[in-house]
DNA sequence: ATTCGATATGCATGGTTTTACACCTCGAAA
DNA sequence: TTTCGAGGTGTAAAACCATGCATATCGAAT
């Protein structure tokens, strides 16, 4: 669920994580519910995302009650019953949000990767001594 | 300890954590942990520093104790004994290294915001419909 | 030699997070 | 109108993590 992390010296490596709160901080959305909207958009429903994500179908459905009652909107729109049981698919507006979430990672990795190359030459100029 | 979010519309903050790793993943210093060393620093003490950043003196001992492992180089020259009962000081290399993080974190706290600002945007484009 | 307080360490406890499991709900298709 | 499988929900169990506590170790100063 969390990036690759990249390599220093001594086998360090650089790591982080993201998330988006609400006011009050009593809500979340993590790096692995954009993951699991995203396996939704894929797979078009929960529970194969869940799966796909190897987290129970609780806790999906948990972390999304979460998401959506901290943006007070849609971001599935679930569709029960039928022969099949049912499916899901994100609404337009999660669409939205994922894509700039996306736009938004894959900024912090472009960061990230050159905060850290600073970060392995500021440690390289004067190697440990101890 | 983490960082103050940024808003957006909806009330909308982006939260962030970095840390270092091995190669292994089970060991980490986290931002907490640099911290607590900036704190051993400044106060010549574990105990000390552990009150000051408001965690118990086993969790800090710990985690000094993984980070060490992790690096294989001493991050404390710690002191047993005498009247004042022991005392701890960094190493010269635990100050390059905090020297080196306290800077990747400015760039990346630099970075975060110019992508949230991006976000944000991207965000308000097109405001939710449903 | 005694003392004192910080370093050092194991383990029980408690709180939080995730999983596991049980069970109900729904509704299009057969 | 019966069926089937995903959506939806409560709750107990398990896994994790940090704390609290107890207790030992060390050694300069007295």
């Amino acid at each position: 669920m969390d990036k690759p992390p990249r390599q220093t010296k001594h086998e360090l490596f650089l790591n982080y994580k993201i998330w988006l709160s609400g006011l009050t901080g009593n809500g979340r959305i993590s790096d692995t519910t954009f993951e699991l909207l995203a396996k939704i958009k894929e797979l078009g429903s929960i529970k194969l995302a869940a799966q796909a994500c190897d987290i129970s179908y609780r806790k999906a459905w948990g972390d999304i009650e979460e998401a959506e009652k901290m943006l007070e909107y849609q971001l599935i729109d679930k569709q029960r019953g039928g022969k099949d049981g049912g499916h899901s698919q994100l609404t337009p507006s999660c669409i939205k949000l994922l894509e700039a979430y996306d736009a938004l990672h894959q900024k912090f990795d472009d960061s990230v990767e050159a905060a850290f190359e600073d970060f392995r030459k500021a440690m390289l100029q004067k190697p440990s001594s101890e």
